[in-house]
DNA sequence: TCTGGGGTCCTAGGACCC
DNA sequence: TCTGGGGTCCTAGGACCC
């Protein structure tokens, strides 16, 4: 059996919980740049604010129904996600951390306990140590636990629970086609012309010589997942990544050559940290650059170019100069950049490193200097050092956010304050 | 004026090997 | 008329997730 827990609204939850004066007033957490909406509270759910809406377009609502709006502070969701997953690890031996708002618990041995007042403790326990409220659903499957999630949502319980095949059929009937994880914009909307508009069409009309034509054998593994066929491992141990990204859209739109150096080196100088931080180093690294497409009234450029390093690593100045080579070799004057970014990837991990014969770095040096920059980064706060090239002038390239909450859980200097 | 960021997996087709 | 068999690796594109 497996539990998914699922918190509700999270990056919007995660605001409410720091400005109990909010009340009832609806919540929206924006994107970087305060782009688009990427959370809302129940309440701006229900006036019908789309996931992803531009902010602005929904200029005129924000100010007619005073909604709360939020840049996004991912350092403070990402304490309470980890404040939420250490609660969660107290309910089963065996964890998998799906995303950053929710998780898979294994229940497993745990089939002689009442599972849905298991669920309402998760739930209850939760709520006090978090002020986050979440979803639990439990099923055979994972898949099915997901299904059960969105039901226990929408109707209202916060707990939901299926077995027996009566129950299963049911939730099926009731699931959306475009509401089973693992089936997105694409599929949902090719079943449904095809007459396919629940779960339960979906496991009854569809054949799996059929589903495997069409949808691969990804469509097969949630196609068997909704019968109650146990298709996907829970994974306690996430398989180590593949890639690490760091890109960003700019605040104000960039011509100038030296600007877009600076950008990329610090995306470059982001992505070294990370390797860093998870004892990675990267064989390989991609920048890309691109206008605004947005704005069909300019003229559009889109680029990428991959370099292949000698030894893999997680330096960062050894990366910088890749990215920064490739960068060169992709810029183009007289255009309006709007977006750039690099991604490592040929991950190993650090000590499974090839050397080369003809290697003419000091790699020890390097490190040294790394493990220093890195040690002055975590007593002295991020951007207390760094890399010249990273500009030391104004960041005109970066990105807007207008409306940022405190770090209350991460900075004594933004602990939160309660006037009485 | 203003439209996010960071990931994974699968498949088909081409290039290449012996 | 006839034109092998069995593989691997890489990449781009498409789909999905949060």
């Amino acid at each position: 059996m497996f539990a998914l827990a699922d918190c509700n609204n999270f990056y919007a939850s995660c605001e409410k919980v720091f400005n109990p004066s909010i009340g009832l007033r609806p919540v929206v957490v924006l994107s970087n740049n305060d782009g688009c909406v990427i959370a809302r509270s129940a309440e701006a759910k229900r006036l019908g604010i789309p996931m992803g809406a531009p902010a602005f377009k929904i200029e005129e609502m924000i100010r007619k129904y005073d909604i709360a709006v939020f840049s996004s502070n991912f350092e403070l969701y990402g304490d309470m996600s980890q404040r939420v997953m250490n609660i969660l690890s107290r309910f089963t031996p065996d964890l998998e951390i799906y995303s950053i708002d929710e998780a898979f618990l294994s229940l497993t041995g745990f089939e002689h306990l009442n599972l849905i007042d298991y669920g309402h403790k998760i739930r209850e326990t939760l709520k006090q140590g978090t002020g986050i409220a979440v979803g639990v659903g439990i099923a055979p499957t994972k898949t099915l636990a997901k299904a059960a999630n969105v039901y226990a949502k929408k109707n209202g319980s916060g707990v939901w629970f299926v077995y027996e095949k009566t129950d299963i059929d049911k939730l099926l009937r009731w699931l959306p086609i475009s509401d089973v994880w693992g089936i997105g914009r694409k599929h949902s909307s090719r079943l449904e012309n095809a007459g396919i508009k629940t779960a339960y069409d979906f496991v009854t009309k569809m054949s799996e010589e059929i589903v495997l034509k069409r949808m691969t054998i990804t469509g097969v593994r949630t196609w068997k997942e909704l019968k109650g066929i146990k298709c996907i491992p829970l994974e306690k141990f996430p398989p180590s990544k593949k890639s690490i990204a760091t890109t960003r859209s700019f605040g104000h739109m960039v011509e100038n050559y030296d600007k877009l150096i600076e950008s990329v080196t610090t995306f470059a100088s982001s992505c070294a940290s990370k390797l860093r931080a998870s004892r990675l180093a990267a064989g390989q690294i991609m920048v890309f650059i691109h206008t605004n497409s947005f704005r069909k009234d300019l003229d559009q450029y889109a680029q990428n170019r991959v370099l292949t390093l000698p030894v893999p690593t997680s330096d960062s100045l050894e990366l910088i100069q890749y990215a920064q080579k490739a960068l060169k070799d992709i810029f183009k004057e007289g255009y309006q950049y709007k977006k750039a970014g690099v991604i490592v990837s040929a991950l190993v991990n650090e000590n499974k490193i090839q050397q080369d014969m003809f290697d003419r770095i000091d790699r020890e040096k390097h490190k040294n200097l790394m493990n220093a920059m890195d040690e002055v980064t975590k007593r002295f706060g991020k951007n207390s050092i760094k890399i010249a090239s990273q500009g030391l002038g104004k960041r005109t390239w970066h990105m807007n956010q207008q409306n940022l909450s405190k770090r209350y859980t991460t900075r004594w200097d933004e602990i939160i304050e309660v006037k009485i």
